[in-house]
DNA sequence: CAGTGGTCTAGACCACCAA
DNA sequence: TGGTGGTCTAGACCACTGA
């Protein structure tokens, strides 16, 4: 682990201990160098990352106050999968793998995920259920070039565990969009929606990997009233 | 202006002028230090910002790819009000100040807004037209100690340039929540509805100042088949 | 292997805040 | 005015990439 994720984490934790309490200052920069042996930038570094977080806001000749964190704040900022989101909230939640198959692009697929017309992609329903109930739907396109092993089996896991712990496949960024789309025949199937339903949350997400590939195309259906997506937002310097 | 900020938008302007293509690399950061006269660290807090706005992917060893920019992405990660929003857009919005007054928190606002009990700010709601529909509706709470002069008219144009141009004020942080909420009569009243909606996207948010005090508590209503958000994520490390 | 970005240091000066 | 964070420099070594 790198010193200034070691600071990072240090402070991180004081503050979810309450060492360093909301509304209050952490030590200074200079002082942290000393608490910790590191250079001024370094210590910098850490901060930048819990800045990041939203964890401390820092104020220049004041300090660094550490913010309201709220401790249940569901944390899809950033990029985080399913099963990651589910655990870190304390629900145990099933994956069904509704179909597993390999497809190639053709035209139309071509439009929806930019991947090469031709190649060669998984293609993944999933249901995500809590208790039974099927609140989410989830459709993948994923090259396959890239894990050729994958299975259903693995699907029903974690597709990211696989992907960054056995493969080494890093996910780098994504471009995500949020919308309300119209109820299809697939979400009357797969989810477990009420009559009245008209509508469901839709979230189409592109993933790329390091080096700039397109790695996976995903629309994520859910049902309305189960929808929550909460963000920290900074204001844009421009 | 600092001197990576200057680095970073002429960056950014060779960028969107394709002095540097999609997918082909920016000089390396040795050579950039060359060509800006700057230090090496003051390059790499160029390129970080670059990085955090979604327009390049740095990797060790290689150096950094311009990534796909989808000129006309909504650009609403981060914080920006409806009228730059719009307006970067292209389109023309109208906004009708539907109410503006001065209140003062009780008890079941004081849970709702985070704001103190007794407080006084002002509540103001407002449509926002596009093409002469209302397609937004906007109900923000401002705490009254930090504007008192913030007038109709001021909400009519926009709050934020106010508060920023005019008093100096600094909007550090967000936090947001989106959900999709059951149609209120408000949202009849003020909306053009289509008469089967049922429901609408509602985004809440609670903005910070830099000294880590909450100023504006806001609801945003809006009709769901217009509703669409964007975001740009990058892997969070853990 | 040479060249890239990633981490880290030590030190300087500046801008800003509170007392 | 002293202490804080913000910017900037010059230089070092490490980790990774592609040929």
């Amino acid at each position: 682990m790198k010193k200034y994720e070691k600071i990072a984490s240090i402070l991180e934790q004081e503050i979810f201990k309450d060492v360093y309490k909301e509304n209050e200052l952490l030590p200074s920069e200079h002082q942290l160098t000393e608490l910790y042996g590191a250079s001024r930038q370094t210590v910098r570094t850490a901060l930048k990352l819990l800045e990041d977080k939203g964890l401390i806001q820092r104020r220049q000749g004041f300090g660094s106050i550490v913010i309201a964190h709220d401790k249940l704040r569901f944390p899809i900022s950033g990029l985080t999968s399913y099963k990651e989101l589910q655990e870190s909230m304390g629900f145990v939640s099933e994956t069904e793998v509704v179909s597993f198959e390999t497809i190639t692009i053709d035209e139309k697929l071509e439009k929806l995920t930019q991947f090469p017309l031709g190649s060669e992609v998984f293609r993944i329903l999933r249901q995500r259920k809590i208790d039974g109930k099927a609140y989410v739907l989830d459709l993948d396109y994923l090259r396959k070039d890239r894990c050729p092993e994958l299975s259903p089996e693995i699907a029903k896991d974690s597709i990211y565990q696989y992907l960054e712990n056995v493969l080494g496949l890093h996910i780098a960024y994504a471009q995500k969009e949020i919308t309300v789309d119209f109820v299809h025949d697939d979400d009357r199937k797969y989810l477990d929606l009420g009559q009245q339903d008209r509508h469901v949350v839709s979230i189409k997400s592109q993933v790329f990997l390091f080096d700039n590939s397109l790695f996976q195309y995903t629309e994520s259906r859910h049902q309305v009233d189960k929808f929550r997506f909460t963000e920290f937002a900074r204001r844009q310097k421009r």
